[in-house]
DNA sequence: TATGAGTTTAAAGTTTACTAAAGATTGAAA
DNA sequence: TTTCAATCTTTAGTAAACTTTAAACTCATA
């Protein structure tokens, strides 16, 4: 994950460095309004963390910039007034999410977090689960780094089962996650079975046996 | 994991709780804001989902009132209208997250969990009691971090047996929590001693010897 | 000790899961 | 647009796992 914070505020940023910092991210800094409108010209970043009120110039212009201009990245807008209007404009511009000064870090990490799961900007491209390695952006998957091809079911099947390890997925989950608002009158979820079985068959062929059946309740991604 | 349901549209309501008691929550009702508000007040929850707009209060009362008064509780809002401004407000409130309606349930459940995860409110997903542990996520049991293996009834009444242990509980209770709905029409439980029996069988093989039967009146799970 | 309550076991009955193969659908290429 | 191949869904038979029934046995208490 790479995060922009613009933040002119030195102790601010340097804390907000710090505590994103902890979970493996990489954090960029923007001091002044230049700087950050620099940077976003110049690299791509998965979150950019904005106070509105950079003293040389306007947070919002920037997000203007930003979001007409570029590519999906969320935008997080830290103000410092508590004026409605502010963050009403913000959003409206295509910001995110905000978050008003004074905040606690755990805070804003959690909107930061809360923002990349919504969506829209795809996160880390590579999931990974012990040898198996799931590339998102190409949709492709690796085993021990030898790539294995899936159809797209059999694909996002491995996706759910991966972000949702060790844990026990019905049928019913996991039709409604993979065939959506049609599984809703589904009445059978037989051809599960089919799906489940492919995926079963290449992942234990190329040498990784995870899904593990849980008689009368669903399935489940595991390595104990 | 035990969660407030404040809805005051009953088929969704109904539905909510629904989906989320399959992965073996206890779900809890309010129709109303005077029922949302005493429940409140008398138990403790994980989560509560709250409708902003309950016809008889505003849901955000009982959000303020909740957040100032009491001991850390996620909560995940509902609302109807797609303004910003209550959005806004519930989360100044302290809601953790909000959704808006029409929204699907994996939705609803995606964002319970990412309260959860959140921290704070640790979705203990761990039942522990004495060397038996319970990973309620993967539906798994442990005794002495050596996994069993349990059937799907089995495995229902050892969690039923734990999160009411040290109570006796008659075959009738029993069967009315595995066998629900059913277990009206039903004028003899003696199946039941044969589910006792292989439970006990396995937990007993595996050094956990706790299910104690009190004549006449039903079973206890103890140490004592 | 007699009786009702609890335990155990085996076998029947039921549900759920697996598999392969046929039928339908989709999407890309000609 | 038509064709063809890949993918998805349906079907059906089989296998496995689980639940219930039933019957013989044991134990606790009046």
């Amino acid at each position: 994950m790479k995060f922009l914070i613009a933040e002119d505020e030195r102790d601010l940023r340097h804390a907000i460095v710090k505590y994103l910092s902890e979970d493996a991210n990489i954090c960029e800094q923007a001091a002044d309004f230049n700087e950050a409108s620099e940077k976003l010209e110049l690299y791509d970043y998965d979150i950019v963390v904005l106070d509105i009120n950079l003293v040389t110039g306007s947070g919002l212009d920037l997000l203007k910039k930003l979001k007409t201009h570029k590519k999906s990245c969320g935008v997080l807008i830290i103000s410092a007034n508590n004026s409605l209007e502010d963050k009403l404009t913000g959003l409206d511009l295509g910001a995110d999410d905000y978050i008003t000064k004074p905040f606690h870090l755990a805070e804003l990490n959690s909107r930061i977090r809360a923002v990349l799961r919504r969506g829209k900007f795809d996160g880390e491209d590579d999931l990974i689960f012990n040898e198996i390695r799931l590339d998102t952006k190409a949709r492709s998957v690796y085993v021990n780094e030898k790539p294995i091809t899936l159809t797209r079911k059999e694909y996002d099947l491995l996706l759910f089962f991966i972000t949702n390890q060790e844990r026990v997925l019905s049928k019913a989950i996991i039709a409604e996650h993979l065939w959506g608002d049609e599984s809703d009158m589904l009445d059978n979820f037989d051809f599960i079975y089919v799906h489940i079985n492919n995926l079963r068959k290449k992942l234990t062929s190329a040498g990784a046996k995870y899904i593990q059946t849980t008689y009368g309740t669903g399935y489940k991604f595991t390595s104990v």
